[in-house]
DNA sequence: TAAGTTCCTGAAAACAATTTCAGGGCATTA
DNA sequence: TAATGCCCTGAAATTGTTTTCAGGAACTTA
């Protein structure tokens, strides 16, 4: 391809030595006007820019942290990486985004990059791999994790408490005065949907209401296993009066059923979802369901591990920020 | 932080030169086994992962693409990308993903990736920037587009034929017999925007029906535009019988208010979208609309990406690949 | 005038790897 | 025995930048 024009190029043409271009490149104080004028010209007669590999490799830094998720499919990730990057933006660091398409092979490629000093840094939203590696991992690299907490992992975490998240969404349906009330979760069992049924027994448990494993429907993520999931608990001789699902996809392919059948939803049959997702009040009925901070999750991910390559004595803490339960029309509200 | 070990180190440990870990590190058959042995367990024991920095710097190249997005909201990117990585993964190369938020200033500074040799390549997804501007860059760098094409740009492009699909998904909608056909658009014009509508304009000259300007919906990108979008139309005196919306997000709005007012969708009014999201056969009725081969488009312009990489005479044509009708409820099919 | 500052400058080292080149050791061939 | 070839090796050059260090020039101060 073309031959890049260096940084000896523009020394050349503006007659100075390459260290007085850099000092012009990085805006130091002690070059004379006579010399940034100079290499000026002729940074823009040769019309150059910096190689960033050399200069990296100089620096030992890229001023670069990469995202690591499972697919761009969940729309759900956009407001956690937007806060991932603003914050990022402020303090100079680019975000960059890797997907792992659930593989935890690629997931550990992916992490190479982190190994090989091609980013500064790197936060997992929702990993494949195992608490232990990632202790392991973290314990040497600058490594974090974001929505998603690994039990018995020691690195630094940002989530949210998901186990209270779904007891309180259980909960207000028991106080809407419903005793039977089904889950729909998945099989894949990601510390989150663990968390979010053990609220959902944590909640029943609390309010006297016995522990009915018929009513638990494990599926997959998709819309159309929560309309299978739906399908088979209101087959039940004794029916759900409300509907608690894992993810708000979930909760969405469940009312379908519900709507397929007639079923009067917000007063026969509640539903609460969880994730806030942009569809769940773009369909109708709108959809109960639990908010997470996204955005607050991305900037505080993302100021704990840029503070964390600062120091020799990296936080590895475990931050859990507030939800909140968003009431519509899918449990009467 | 925790200072790292280098190929000094290992060639120390393993009592051999760093030329010959080199060697090793690269699998390079004129090694002995013994100093294979030597130096893998000197890398073993020292947990040495090469520095990237070095080694693209002295190599020239990263295998690395940027794959340039507006946001990772849009779920519909999904495929594009997947098909990126697959087709790059398979030649050694790895695809990282980096947002706009459409603002040209950042894509301008993610496109200082490409400038600065942090990556060999970049793909514009949705470009910000002109067609001047794009078209200078990909002069002198290995750039290319991808779904969207921007009229004059001489860049290599990948994307579909935006006005003839525009116009089969209305001369479908005609060939049902419809004659007042609403247009649902949004006054920020990507190119992909007007060429649709430029399709259902064509549609209707081709059938002989008249343009008529109250029956075209101006509005932003989200569902609540749809919405507005259809409401406005559907309070015209002469009421539209048919709504083509440039995408699946504004159809589904658009939707939502026919659903509200009781209007028999399928059959009293049909609806065409365009994309088919995930959402447009999850929201009841299921929606007709226009696909395109996000999969193979992602392969498309990897594969014409990398092949530039390696010549001196880059392709800068524009590919349009075919794409589809998936015929659904709105349509009464 | 001598000594000390301040300002600006360029040569060279450093960063961590790959690659080139020359040569030592050994076996094969004439 | 000498010449040739092959296998393996390490020293040194190379990649493009930043940074350190030493020093020249001009100016100030005693």
């Amino acid at each position: 391809m073309t031959v890049s024009v260096t940084i000896k190029d523009v020394a050349r043409k503006a007659n100075v030595s390459i260290a007085t271009v850099s000092r012009v490149l990085n805006h130091k104080s002690n070059v004379s006007e006579d010399a940034v004028e100079a290499v000026n010209q002729a940074i823009k007669e040769l019309g150059y820019s910096p190689n960033f590999l050399g200069r990296d490799l100089r620096k030992s830094e890229t001023r670069r942290i990469l995202a690591i998720i499972a697919s761009t499919e969940q729309s759900f990730y956009s407001e956690v990486i937007r806060g991932m990057e603003e914050t990022a933006m402020a303090k100079g660091y680019d975000v960059l985004i890797a997907t792992t398409r659930d593989d935890p092979k690629h997931e550990m490629h992916l992490l190479g990059m982190l190994f090989s000093h091609s980013v500064d840094g790197a936060v997992l939203l929702g990993p494949k791999l195992d608490a232990k590696t990632i202790s392991e991992l973290a314990a040497n690299h600058n490594l974090a994790m974001c929505l998603e907490r690994l039990e018995g992992c020691k690195a630094l975490t940002v989530t949210i408490n998901n186990v209270q998240a779904g007891k309180d969404a259980v909960s207000y349906l028991i106080n809407k005065g419903r005793r039977r009330i089904g889950l729909i979760t998945t099989t894949q069992r990601a510390q989150s949907s663990v968390d979010r049924e053990n609220g959902y027994r944590q909640a029943l448990e609390e309010n006297g209401i016995p522990y009915d494993p018929a009513l638990v429907y494990y599926g997959t993520y998709g819309a159309d296993s929560g309309t299978r999931g739906c399908k088979e608990l209101m087959s039940l001789e004794n029916k759900p009066d409300a509907i608690f699902a894992i993810s708000d996809m979930l909760a969405i392919g469940a009312m379908n059923h519900a709507l397929s059948e007639g079923i009067e939803i917000g007063k026969e049959l509640l539903f609460f979802g969880f994730d806030d997702i942009q569809y769940s009040h773009i369909f109708i009925p709108h959809l109960s369901t639990v908010r997470q901070p996204c955005f607050m999750q991305g900037k505080l991910v993302i100021e704990k591990l840029i503070d964390n390559m600062k120091t020799d004595d990296p936080d590895r803490s475990l931050y859990m920020l507030p939800h909140s339960l968003i009431l519509r029309e899918t449990t009467g509200d």
